[in-house]
DNA sequence: ATGAAAGCGCTAACAT
DNA sequence: ATGTTAGCGCTTTCAT
């Protein structure tokens, strides 16, 4: 038999000679109801091997327990453990989480009409609002919180990285090691990541008494090419720097290699610090100097905070900010003049 | 107002002067309506913001149009991607894929439960069946199809890569380079992926006329730290090799690590071969050779198999293995002496 | 071309 | 403690 219709809650009061509701109530864990009548219905349930339609429970109670989150890529390590860590904590707290990938605007429009409008979901987790103009498509329609950008809009609720320690501890590292002369590798200059960043460099050279040159400072896509031009139209000017502090650890990566090709040593020449410690950043050669951060928390914390504000609709807007940790590896070493 | 209350279809016909009925016809595309009417239901959509409900529709026709998906995790880059080809595929195709990720025998048992068993989903792709006992849990309910692994069970229907050839095509390139003492760094032994590399390295190895030596094969789990110790360990034997081929890329980069931590040079002295062509592989250094595959497609392609199970229950067991190919870069050389 | 009635499988509210 | 009656929001007969 190929199909076999699914048994239902009433074909097992059926069995068991109680009524449909007896059963729903021993599936649900009732007080209400005889231990010898559960008894009865249990053998009922294991018998026609009876499982409750998670669609009709969600029908019949109104609510879905479940989350969406949209994220540019599935594929970025990165975007892949915030997504992870937001599953396993809403699978802890008894929702379900769909996560879809939105490339482009328009991919991201449909999901929110498929996932949120349509009721699938009850709240939505936002993985990099700022990619493009996704964040202006985001009017009323329930829960949100933005996870690994800070948003600009204050009243979304947002989980980050704090990218302005970061970019201060990036830069306060290589000015201990006695680096004066620090380029600079952004991300594009739209996102708010690439902005904190940045100012968290400015600061912390401002605190050295350090004049910031906008020569050393080139703007990169996050790509490892990116990284790698970067560096080739920096020696190119001619420009003069001892160290660089490459927004994340790709362009880190490829600025290496540039330095390589130019016969520049790593770190005698010139040190190198990344942002990210993605895997295998060890495995680099040199070993990656880096700012990790702890990306399962970030989507664990973004669940956590979604969940919160689907469980009470007053909850105003929240912000989180999640410390970073310095990874000294190979890549940094002390300015020798 | 805090939680109003949605539109439901009555309200859009009642505003509309029509039955619930008509509305339903409408959003359906259904082509006996009257133009006027529509027209009269189409404003009054517009006008009340009124969108289905996804639940509901699937509650009425009784099927979901979703299609579920449990991985090992989410992060690893190339579970991911086969992940997002499945998604793109399934979407083009009207499903809705959720993915969720099972580190263990328990959650994946749990996930079954609350996709599949509970009919949340039409359909199962399972990747990497064989990581743990899983495999074992998927007795009868609805069409499943294996991604990323050969399946041992034939009534099982299964996308994966072409692995003999795989192994078979990296030892060739070795030999091909004149080396003929090729040692081997293979993934857990319980994995048929590993079987399968395996099995192609020593049919090429044999029609080479060369003898397998089993002192110069190590079995590693895919870590980069697993390849690390490999190399450590067969160099400690003072066994004599001139190429490695590791049975992924992160393997090989371990390798290249360890060898370069005995002052062997790579690929001068020896010569090392990964498969996967993960992100970054040209960037590390040497920049790796490697065998890449087309992930996305397996994704794909596993998703147009598992669609298609559903839209016609009656099909047997196919099985697609996706070909491979040779990516060289600087990680391999010809043999010297 | 449109409407009325029934029901998808379950839960919630009210009986008893 | 258990049963009865209504829905949840939609689609699917079957009328008209």
């Amino acid at each position: 038999m190929p199909t076999r219709a699914h048994i239902t809650i009433r074909e097992v009061a059926a069995r068991a000679g109680v009524s449909h509701q007896t059963v729903s109530r021993v599936i649900n864990n009732s007080e209400r109801v005889n231990a010898e009548t559960r008894a009865k219905v249990e053998t009922a349930i294991r018998e026609l091997g009876y499982i409750p339609n998670a669609n009709a429970r969600i029908m019949a109670r109104g609510i879905t327990a479940t989350l969406a989150c949209i994220s540019p890529n599935l594929t970025d390590f990165t975007l892949a453990s915030i997504i992870e860590g937001a599953q396993s904590e809403a699978r802890k707290q008894g929702y379900l989480l769909i996560a879809a990938a939105a490339p482009d605007t328009d991919t991201f429009q449909i999901l929110i009409a498929e996932l949120v409008s349509s009721r699938r979901a009850e709240g939505l987790i936002v993985i990099n609002p700022y990619a493009d103009e996704r964040y202006t498509l985001l009017s009323g329609g329930g829960p949100i919180v933005f996870a690994g950008a800070r948003p600009r809009n204050e009243n979304v609720c947002s989980v980050s990285l704090d990218d302005e320690s970061v970019g201060k501890m990036a830069t306060q590292h290589l000015l201990d090691l006695g680096h004066r002369a620090i380029a600079m590798i952004t991300g594009p200059l739209a996102e708010d990541c690439t902005a904190d960043r940045s100012a968290g460099y400015g600061t912390a050279m401002q605190a050295a008494h350090q004049a910031v040159d906008d020569q050393l400072i080139c703007i990169g896509d996050w790509s490892a090419t990116s990284g790698y031009q970067a560096v080739r139209s920096l020696l190119q000017t001619g420009a003069h720097f001892s160290a660089i502090f490459a927004q994340n650890d790709r362009m880190a990566v490829g600025a290496i290699r540039a330095l390589r090709e130019a016969n520049l040593r790593v770190p005698e020449d010139v040190s190198v610090i990344g942002v990210d410690d993605m895997p295998l950043s060890s495995y680099f050669s040199p070993a990656l100097t880096t700012i990790r951060q702890d990306i399962l928390s970030i989507g664990r914390q973004t669940a956590r905070t979604l969940i919160e504000m689907i469980q009470n609709p007053h909850l105003g807007g929240c912000h989180h900010r999640l410390p970073a940790e310095l990874v000294v590896r190979e890549s940094t070493a002390v300015f020798r003049g």
